[in-house]
DNA sequence: AATAGATGTGAATCATGGTTCACTTCTTTA
DNA sequence: TAAAGAAGTGAACCATGATTCACATCTATT
């Protein structure tokens, strides 16, 4: 035996793999999944196509990836929103977890309608939906416990939850897809917001 | 000139691009646009590959048919639904629209989430965005009206209208295209009209 | 029946883009 | 520095599925 991966080659080896997933991100922030092909990656990282697969085993184990890579820290903030360090009434949360999601989304802009509404091959929709169900859960979970301490009326959480989902992306998101994204997109959010607070935590006036 | 076009032929003309048309969206109501391929509609059709490009221009515009043929007669329903001949009250033309697209939601099945959800290529996604529109638009009148005779509360019509047709396609469709289509469906049209109902036409108790 | 205009055929062609592989070029160890 | 194990290369390979096309067959006219 005469050759040991080291630690220094090991750092170069992740290095590269960091430098590849940045790249890919890029190119779906850019021109989204579907700009998204291995030579192009390849060549926009400098190296050539085969060695794609030197560091990630096929182009679904990439898009995954990519799609965890840049979901995840937006999932973590509407977390944090729903769920602060500092007590908070469950409405108010709701309104911050919306305004958090909405922001960033609108941010994320290109990104953001990659991540949510742009259509993409099936495997990538598997991933999508991962993330999907994270956000439904941390709403459901929120909503729950706004209807236990009687801060929401009676609904059922897993239903109010997909639902919020479902506006913010149709709302939101799905717009960037088309044309009309000339309207300035923070418009949207001071409605959107008292949307999901009547459908969640009003209850009907005698 | 020795040759012209008859009636009879034109029937026969019509009658066949007819029965792909039917066989086509068959096939999408079993497997999805996925499983649509020109080569199997001839199969199914009993005709030749090359001979479905008689009837259509490209694949797109079979689409594009598919699509139109199985979405106008639902949005048909939504709108009659929306704007029955008898005058009701806003809140009820909504309960009913949400209602009529939820049930037969649940009755297209695997046809609806290909209408609604199934990821499909960028050309079919463009004729699902007419239909979507023509969903917001229908739901946009309506809240309109009902917030002009005070029905409902000050809101923007186009943002709850987006959100409605959102929150049907999240809570109701997708769902067919994961696992958890377990459950039975037609337990969630209550707590969605429910839903609907509360962000759209609830006031803020005082 | 002869002819022109349609329609039907299905194997071959294209286009796209992921994946492989024989080979070269490092890195590390002895 | 020689040998072994990785990593890098990029052209070739494959898979999928739409589209074409040269040819055969059918239909309506004269």
């Amino acid at each position: 035996m005469s050759y040991r991966p080291t630690a220094k080659t090991r750092a170069r080896q992740k290095a590269q793999h960091e430098s590849l997933l940045k790249t890919a991100v890029s190119i779906v922030a850019r021109d989204g999944f579907h700009g998204l092909t291995i030579s192009r990656l390849a060549r926009e990282t400098g190296i050539a196509t085969g060695t794609v697969y030197k560091y990630f085993d096929s182009k679904a184990h990439l898009c995954a990836e990519v799609f965890k890579r840049a979901t995840e820290r937006e999932v973590d903030m509407v977390r944090a929103a729903s769920f602060p360090e500092q007590p908070a009434p469950c409405r108010q949360r709701l309104t911050d977890a919306v305004t958090i999601f909405a922001e960033r989304a609108i941010l994320g802009g290109r990104l953001a309608y990659a991540l949510i509404a742009e259509p993409v091959a099936p495997a990538v929709e598997q991933e999508r939906l991962i993330y999907r169900k994270a956000y439904a859960g941390i709403f459901e979970q929120l909503i729950e416990e706004g209807v236990k301490t009687d801060e929401f009326p009676s609904q059922s959480p897993s239903v109010s939850a997909a639902a919020l989902v479902g506006i913010l992306a149709e709302v939101l998101v799905a717009p960037l897809g088309r044309g009309d994204a000339a309207t300035d997109q923070s418009l949207l959010i001071g409605p959107i917001r008292k949307f999901c607070l009547r459908a969640i935590a009003f209850r009907e006036t005698a």
